[in-house]
RNA sequence: GGCCGGGUGGCAGAGUGGUCAUGCAGCGGACUGCAACUCCGUGUACGCCGGUUCGAUUCCGACCUCGGCCUCCA
């Protein structure tokens, strides 16, 4: 029985879809006005894992994941750039994919934008002014009357008397109460906008996941998603808008990845800490990444360290070690292993454990090519791929990823083969000391030989 | 201050009311010319103090402490 953790009731729920086998899932995406950090790659990643397991267990997964391409920020960085906001977008957006491309995150089934969509979300706020649940104000912005929702805060638990007494929020003149929020943004002068009922302007940032998620999964789905940065405002205000508007049960259960970290302190771009994709990928393998941000459970809080990388690449080392020059048979999805696996994913998709089976797979894969026995070997690389493939990892030849990118001005295959049969002349002339002197020239260049039976293989190290 | 989530062996990181997480590192052994890889073996771990219990790291309470949200942020 699979079991999620739900944000709104803080417990961990047996998981029942909406309507048989399917899952309708909306996951909050990022705006696009700068590279994607590492915070943002857990994310990706993580619902990636999620719905590459749920499809794994045979649901029919409609994923939704928007692009938010219009707000303040990236409107203030397309004037600093000098650029068109449309220029800007799409350049993030290509980044965007490039880079998820190259962690191996599988595209969403839709991404919408926000500019795609203003005629469902001006008509969200219309329905929400008919409803007496937002207002109209003098400076021409639209907003959300928070006092009419008699759940406000339920997602995150705050009452708007606590919220307001806390009071770090900015006393808008226009606003009837401090904690309403914008639905519609009127323009300023030269801003791009679009025509609305109350002049011209633009979506607030949550009305575009509300209209969204409804008009792609429809009012009431299964899961929504995103950042640990997101439940409040932006979910409560969500759950606020589409509520009131549908007059249903928005998203039935939450779920949020935890905080990426640096120096025990969330990495976020307000704070600068932040490490883009591209800068890891500079000296990282893509999976070497994936494999970190899955390698803890996908709520905890994680820390960024250039430990905790290469520690990550090792492991990856030891799978793709375990894999390397097994045949791998075709494994149907049953049997004790896939018990196991599917015990430890369907506890809230706890990839930490799920990775314990899939080191007791490459010990027994690696006991079974000891003993010569290509079958039982074939077997169980078959299970680490299935698995593997459920984690979006160990899809790269073995060969390839263990002897990886060679560096510019470092040795070719070719002339590492040289080596290799140079050393292995000597050692058949018990020249050893000529052998040893080859293996650490070759160990100073990062090529650590390993002697077997079937002769000498290599890696990078 | 309010709300929420943590504190596990040298490190990373799961989990459980009473035998093992797992990985890395360490130590001993096998393999090897020696190594590396791999395999076998190996650790008085569960923040502190009380309580419940035959028994608590696991449940309850207090305390200390770390972090997140409360403002744009994944």
């Amino acid at each position: 029985m699979l079991q999620i953790y739900n944000t709104m009731t803080r417990k961990k729920e047996a998981f029942t879809p909406i309507e048989e086998n399917k899952v309708r899932m909306y996951v909050c995406g990022i705006t696009v006005y700068d590279l994607c950090h590492i915070g943002h790659a857990r994310v990706m990643v993580g619902f990636d894992m999620i719905t590459r397991y749920l499809r794994h267990r045979g649901y029919d997964v409609t994923y939704v994941r928007n692009i938010t391409d219009v707000d303040d920020k990236i409107i203030r960085r397309a004037n600093e750039n000098g650029e068109h906001v449309d220029a800007l977008t799409e350049r993030m957006i290509q980044a965007m994919h490039d880079d998820e491309d190259r962690l191996g995150v599988l595209r969403p089934d839709l991404e919408p934008r926000a500019t795609h969509h203003i005629g469902d979300i001006v008509n969200m706020v219309q329905t929400l002014v008919e409803k007496g649940f937002a207002y109209p104000a003098d400076n021409g912005d639209v907003y959300y009357r928070v006092n009419k929702f008699a759940d406000y805060g339920k997602l995150t638990n705050r009452n708007l008397e606590e919220m307001q007494a806390g009071a770090r929020v900015d006393v808008e003149d226009a606003k009837e109460n401090p904690m309403d929020f914008v639905l519609w943004k009127s323009a300023k002068e030269d801003e791009v906008s679009w025509d609305s009922p109350w002049g011209a302007g633009r979506p607030g940032w949550h009305i575009e996941c509300s209209a969204m998620s409804t008009c792609c999964l429809g009012n009431n789905f299964d899961i929504h998603g995103g950042g640990p940065d997101l439940p409040f405002p932006h979910h409560e205000n969500e759950i606020a808008q589409s509520e009131a508007a549908t007059g249903e049960k928005y998203a039935n259960t939450w779920m949020h990845a935890g905080a990426v970290r640096v120096d025990q302190e969330k990495m976020s771009k307000s704070l600068g800490n932040f490490f883009t994709i591209r800068d890891v990928l500079e000296k990282y393998n893509p999976e070497v990444i994936r494999y970190f941000l899955l390698s803890s459970h996908y709520r905890s809080p994680i820390n960024y360290s250039e430990d905790g990388l290469k520690s990550a690449r090792q492991s990856l080392e030891r799978f793709y070690t375990a894999l390397q020059g097994v045949e791998v048979a075709e494994v149907t999805a049953d049997g004790e292993w896939v018990e196991r696996f599917k015990t430890a994913m369907d506890d809230d998709f706890n990839t930490a454990e799920a990775f314990a089976v899939l080191f007791d797979l490459a010990k027994q894969l690696n006991i079974a090519k000891k003993e010569g026995d290509i079958e039982q070997a074939g077997q169980l690389a078959g299970y680490l791929k299935l698995f593997g493939d459920v984690l979006g990892l160990f899809g790269q030849d073995a060969d390839s990823f263990l002897k990886g990118e060679p560096a510019a001005d470092g040795l070719s295959e070719d002339e590492i083969e040289a080596q290799i049969e140079a050393r292995n002349q000597a050692r058949k002339n018990k020249d050893f000391a000529e052998s040893d002197r080859i293996r650490d020239e070759l160990a100073a260049q990062g090529i650590i030989l390993k002697d077997s039976r079937e002769g000498t293989s290599w890696v990078r190290e």
